[in-house]
DNA sequence: ACCTAGTAGTGTATATAATACACTTCTAAA
DNA sequence: TTTAGAAGTGTATTATATACACTACTAGGT
């Protein structure tokens, strides 16, 4: 197995960052400077350094020049077709991450609407297309919605974050019956004050869901 | 971004395939000659060539000697922990596989019972478990159950097959109401002969489920 | 003081899906 | 002829998912 070392691919990470703000469900992109696909938007990535695991280097490549608190960081897939990049041969370990919506994000890049993308350079809009397959699919059977919260929401922030992650209204009734049974959040106690309505109760993660997002 | 290069990771793809043999899972496994983990077994895999894809290296590690026909293939999870191998970094791409029961396989290797597992070297036997885990949940709400039967299979020999995977039993009206649905399978209008029983329905896969077994 | 806009909060009925459960029939082998 | 073993077949119950409309409260503007 060792014997003799075939010429090693190159190992980067790729990276699909989601984010709520304004009402839209946004990604993190870079424009590109150089060729290939120069002036084309790219999701933000780098190699893999020796001795880091994959996700340190999703880290490093996310929050190098931010302050990042809360971010749910999960592998997606790996795409290694030869050919994928026309200089070398590439194979990237692909991400998503989520960063709750009171995080301040400081980095390189500019936050692009999911719904109205421009143009990806590489196989990035694969990437991204298998990211939101995986994201909207789990947000109907896990608690990974709970990551583009605050840690303290009200239901009502709790729905719009769904129906802007789906691109579709939801039921109120039925949405907030399927977070309340099963202890999925628990209220606060506290009430949210402000707004042309009466004050919503405030609530967060139940605490047997706290640790189990995936 | 290519300005210079850090050392290189090797990347290699790491399988478990899976097998039904005399009412048993199976699964695969090398026993290692040399260090480290010499004497132990591991999963059978090996080094990703230039230019070709992580499924064509898949395939070689596979049926290098071998003449095999219908083998499912699947990404599983890219492993790629510092340490994980204690000679130089390696990054590995898992898969996980499935021949069909009327294959033969005649490679290198030995076929274990998936529910008696020796000691595995590397973190092969976290590897195995991420793939056992994601076989049985894929069985319930995918047609992946198929790629252990022959093309043509009577209901008995399918439940059987899912009752060896899961291990434990189903219920037998309720699994062959669950496959006769919806047109998961159709009827060949031929009966199977033999054995100590009335001559069994003999099925195949439905037709638009033929391609969509992930 | 009044009006308006906007969200909070609340139950029930229906449809669909999942589960539990037992007997008769047919064939091969002893 | 007997026995063992699988084939085949329905219904009742439970749980889950979906559809649907009104009142109450607050902030801000008139």
């Amino acid at each position: 197995m060792y014997h003799y070392e075939h010429p090693r691919p190159a190992v980067t990470i790729d990276l699909a960052a989601f984010m709520l703000s304004a009402g839209e469900l946004r990604v993190l992109l870079i424009r590109r400077d150089a060729e290939p696909f120069a002036g084309e938007w790219t999701l933000p990535g780098g190699f893999v350094h020796s001795e880091e695991s994959l996700e340190a280097a999703c880290g490093r490549v996310l929050s190098a020049k931010a302050r990042l608190e809360r971010v749910y960081l999960e592998q997606l897939y790996t795409f290694g077709a030869p050919g994928r990049d026309p200089r070398d041969r590439v194979i990237s370990v692909a991400y998503y991450a989520i960063l709750a919506a009171d995080q301040r994000y400081s980095g390189p890049g500019q936050w692009h609407d999911a719904q109205a993308l421009p143009k990806l350079g590489f196989d990035h809009a694969e990437i991204l297309s298998t990211a939101l397959t995986r994201l909207r699919a789990k947000l109907t059977y896990s608690d990974i919605g709970f990551e583009f919260l605050p840690e303290e929401f009200t239901l009502g922030e709790a729905q719009r974050a769904w129906e802007t992650i789906l691109g579709r209204p939801l039921d109120k009734r039925n949405f907030r019956k399927s977070l309340l049974e099963k202890g999925r959040v628990q209220a606060t106690g506290k009430k949210s004050r402000g707004g042309a309505h009466p004050p919503a109760m405030i609530y967060k993660l139940g605490e047997d869901q706290a640790q189990l997002s995936t």
